[in-house]
DNA sequence: TGTAATTGCTATAGCGACTAGAGCTTCAAG
DNA sequence: CTTGAAGCTCTAGTCGCTATAGCAATTACA
């Protein structure tokens, strides 16, 4: 019924070491020791990492996900602040993809420019990536 | 003819502190100083930091842009690892981006799982983040 | 020429979210 | 009872900057 630290990191995915930085960071509780020093977990401390290690894969920084385990322990609060999470997090993903689009095709330009069997001093790639004025669009 | 380090931040948008951190990094040459010890730059400095500064701009790492520096300095090589570099990024930037459109997609179905007016203990935004098996894909 | 504002200098520490290593102790299997 | 895996703490390193402190030099204007 209860884990080491190793159990929870197979169970989970997440790295004994970023187990304990969690630990430090205040995000998991500091669990109770066996005689010897050692953590044991239970399955409540396995659900709040594997609640943490969803958020991170979707990109939550660390202070967000304290926000959301702030607010799910007070279970009379209303839901707005988790709402706005979300939101502002898609909002973010949303700009870092076309961010990146931009970027795609400037280097597809940069990677195409270049056929073939020549040295450096006529390479349109090195041109490319000097000369931003070269670039379709700015970023 | 020669720039003073906020003449050559102001011309290429690159701060202060990060050219002085791309001299000590090996980016940048070290430029010759004055006889109170400021840098004075040329405007083959100037060049060079606008080439680092789209490389970065691209998202290319700081070795990938020694790798290309080192290249065009040898004019008689071929020019083979600029076009590997270009499409190393391509294929990373590609890469997150469809990372990313999976997060997008989640964080659209969580963001939009909370119609109105509620406390969190019905909240399905909390649910959703907590509940990895909720995805419609893995990521 | 005097002086004040701006810019420059070095060195150090901090950011976020881990990751790696050293050097030690405890646990579990045979 | 021994051995090897797993655990412990603590420190330092990663990347690409950014901020701060405490000075020195330069520049603009009176």
């Amino acid at each position: 019924m209860d884990f080491s630290i190793g159990d929870l990191s197979r169970r989970t995915g997440v790295k004994v070491p970023t187990i304990r930085y969690y630990e430090k960071e205040g995000l998991l509780e500091a669990p109770i020791r066996t005689e010897g020093n050692q953590r044991r977990y239970r399955s409540s401390d396995l659900e709040r990492l594997g609640f943490i290690k969803h958020c991170r894969d979707l990109g939550l920084p660390m202070p967000a996900i304290r926000d959301l385990i702030d607010l799910s322990q007070h279970p009379d609060k209303p839901c707005e602040t988790a709402n706005r999470i979300a939101e502002d997090q898609l909002k973010a993903v949303r700009q870092r993809i076309a961010h990146l689009r931009k970027l795609e095709a400037e280097l597809k330009r940069i990677a195409t420019s270049c056929e073939g069997d020549h040295t450096v001093t006529e390479c349109n790639v090195l041109k490319a990536f000097g000369d931003h004025g070269l670039c379709l669009k700015e970023h």
